[in-house]
DNA sequence: TTGCTCCTCACGTCACGTGAGGTGGC
DNA sequence: TTGCTCCTCACGTCACGTGAGGTGGC
């Protein structure tokens, strides 16, 4: 989080006011703020009181991915602040990559990412079973509501 | 909602306590008084306040659907009160279905069963759909991550 | 009779929604 | 300068959780 930037060679270091960010992911500005307040977003950064929030495209793309995590997962915070850490560890890692060459520790990190999202590729294969089983049950009520209905026009 | 019966030819015929049904579908009791106080399982039965309530197996069958529908959907309770509106008319069917037979009002009921069941079906695929994307993008970044690792490593 | 589960308030909590009143940037 | 979006309290709401104190059935 260096200060005081404006180097060239930067690209795409866009700025999102919340409202954009809210539409961007779908929700609620009043739902980026209180993920904030939980600290789901990183650190909140000190900004001052009263001043607008500005997101970047990782917030953007965080945010995202948290919002999928809730809504098709049915996570809470709490458990989402455990899978969000993979972020966490991308971002130190992304920090680290233009430090000092230290592999062990870039692997390291690299390492935890994975183990991350395999747990969440777990959750979402557990969740399509569910769906699954869910569908042929619907799908046998269906038929067997159809073959009344025959019965009934015949 | 016969009072007063004990005639033969009823099979199973079970009634379970609160915490019974509780744990054959995987909630609280608390839950399923919530449930009821907002006729998500029908008329409250005229019960006298403090005795203990009695739940059919086609109750059972029931809250078993609507956790479901809740858990794997998402969807809030007053969505929830218009989707087990199915199993209400199915229920009105059952007790059409030992009247005046009156077919064509049986099959009136049943096709408005099918219809909200393939509602269900609908929401279920939809899920399915978001899930398979989600699950695209981590399988990607997975592999992207594991490229990273082995660049590393050598 | 003793436990265990049930009952009814009723307050607490989580994840936001919804104004109220005011300030800031294109 | 005028709107529009943003800001911060702060109270409301939805879907329950969690005791407190008491009653009921095997």
């Amino acid at each position: 989080m260096r200060v005081g930037e404006g180097e060239i060679g930067e690209l795409s270091r866009q700025r999102y006011r919340i409202g954009e960010v809210a539409g961007l992911v779908g929700t609620t500005p009043r739902t980026i703020r209180y993920y904030e307040e939980l600290g789901l977003l990183g650190a909140e950064e000190l900004r001052p009181k009263g001043v607008h929030r500005l997101y970047s495209d990782t917030d953007v793309a965080r945010l995202r991915d948290i919002v999928r995590l809730r809504d098709l997962l049915g996570l809470s915070l709490d458990e989402l602040i455990g899978l969000a850490d993979a972020e966490h560890a991308r971002e130190s890692l992304r920090a680290q990559w233009d430090g000092p060459a230290d592999n062990r520790e870039r692997a390291r990190i690299v390492r935890e990412s994975i183990s991350l999202v395999e747990r969440q590729v777990e959750l979402v294969r557990s969740r399509q079973q569910h769906l699954d089983e869910f569908q042929l049950e619907l799908t046998a009520k269906l038929t067997q509501l159809r073959r009344r209905l025959a019965e009934l026009d015949s």
